[in-house]
DNA sequence: ATAACTTAGTGCACTCGATGCCATAATGGA
DNA sequence: TCCATTATGGCATCGAGTGCACTAAGTTAT
């Protein structure tokens, strides 16, 4: 019955009040590729407000109760456009995951290699779930809809899924195994339950501080719940 | 992208192999309850056929591209009626987990209270997880299923945290704690990921004893990985 | 035997998410 | 202006579920 998001993203992007969308957010900043400029038609909106709209709209409403119909009218987009935005209607609510798992990655990668394993994997677990606090509200949303609504906890394990590699492939470096080995595997899969565990009782319940909580939990698993 | 199923259930019931059902399994061997003669018409199948039918359809043909109207005909029911034998086409696959779950919660009752919270839970997990040879086949299509089709990646997440509670609420009494708290969760999650872990690579890999493999990962887990 | 009750099966209509196809709109560049 | 490019939108279609009303096949009581 308990279920979380161990990773967030946050939102980036700004939303367009009008139909008529800013001219402003033309230049797309992607690093070390010719500045292409934009060339056809621009959208009509982005990730970020679709979102937007899509949240208000699951936490008033619910989210089964919320149809894609609903969201697209609300957005002012047709159905068929909705989903060039998002593959589907749950992914709307793990906004810009695969941009976390990136960072993730990065993080796991750059760290000293004679830093133990847990040690790394906390701090860069930690490190990668820190939000600002004009993002906790939305974060908030989006963990307690993850961690709810059947549909979005039954998706939640391709995300999940994904997350665990990149752990897991840290982790098969560092025991000079395979990603698919029994170490890795076990540390991936054991790293995210705490991590879990940390977001589900930081949405549910009175915890102030999620990066403490996070912290915490990836402490108490290098422990072996044994003390 | 890799997953497991940390707990399946086995066939029990026997196969009709006529439409015209044997009149042999009339009795349900329900304990301690008193013996109801079976009233109102017969179930023209059984579960455990209809799984039966359906995994090797799954396994012949793939998941999503087996419609429940394929599965319906196979089986010789209609598909409104084989809603009524599992809630959905997903469900089909995970079998009679709920009696596994049973299982397992008095496994970890009936535990002395003197031995501790890790090995408790690596017996009790091995232990409700021991197959028969002529169980094997059908387990290795079920958890490859699994740990395979998105769509079954995805519904495993809710049977998982089923699982979890079960573990939760024993790790929760053993530390004085509730459920909720951050030990029984992180116990449960890392629990199950470690049963997942060892799953996934005796369905998938070379591994012989699932037994054994798990074992290996839950005792992997008590050290905290910092051998 | 027959009526009454109980349980299982079925057909039908309908909702909703998702997808493929194709036409159309908007935009920058030659 | 014409072209290449990119976004939008409408339409038809599929497949999983679900609610409902009705039929079929049993058992029990009269």
């Amino acid at each position: 019955m308990t279920e979380a998001a161990p990773v967030q993203p946050a939102l980036t992007e700004s939303a367009p009040t009008t139909e008529s969308a800013q001219t402003t957010e033309s230049a797309p900043t992607t690093e070390s590729a010719p500045i292409e400029v934009a060339r056809g038609r621009r959208p009509s909106t982005t990730r970020a407000h679709v979102a937007r709209v899509a949240l208000e709209l699951f936490e008033r409403n619910g989210f089964d109760e919320t149809t894609v119909e609903d969201i697209a009218a609300a957005v002012g987009i047709s159905r068929r456009t909705l989903f060039r935005y998002y593959e589907s209607k749950r992914d709307i609510v793990w906004g810009e995951f695969a941009v976390e798992l990136v960072r993730l990655r990065q993080h796991l990668h750059d760290a000293p290699t004679d830093e133990p394993l847990m040690d790394v994997l906390r701090r860069a677990v930690v490190s990668t779930n820190r939000f600002g606090a004009g993002e906790l509200d939305e974060l908030r949303i989006r963990v307690n809809l993850i961690s709810t609504v059947p549909t979005l906890i039954a998706h939640s394990a391709l995300r999940y899924a994904e997350w665990r590699q990149v752990v897991a492939d840290f982790a098969a470096e560092r025991l000079g195994e395979e990603p698919d080995d029994l170490g890795p595997q076990t540390v991936a899969h054991a790293a995210l339950g705490a991590a879990m565990a940390a977001f589900a009782r930081w949405a549910h319940h009175d915890v102030e501080n999620l990066s403490a909580e996070v912290d915490r939990a990836l402490r108490l698993l290098a422990t072996g719940f044994s003390p």
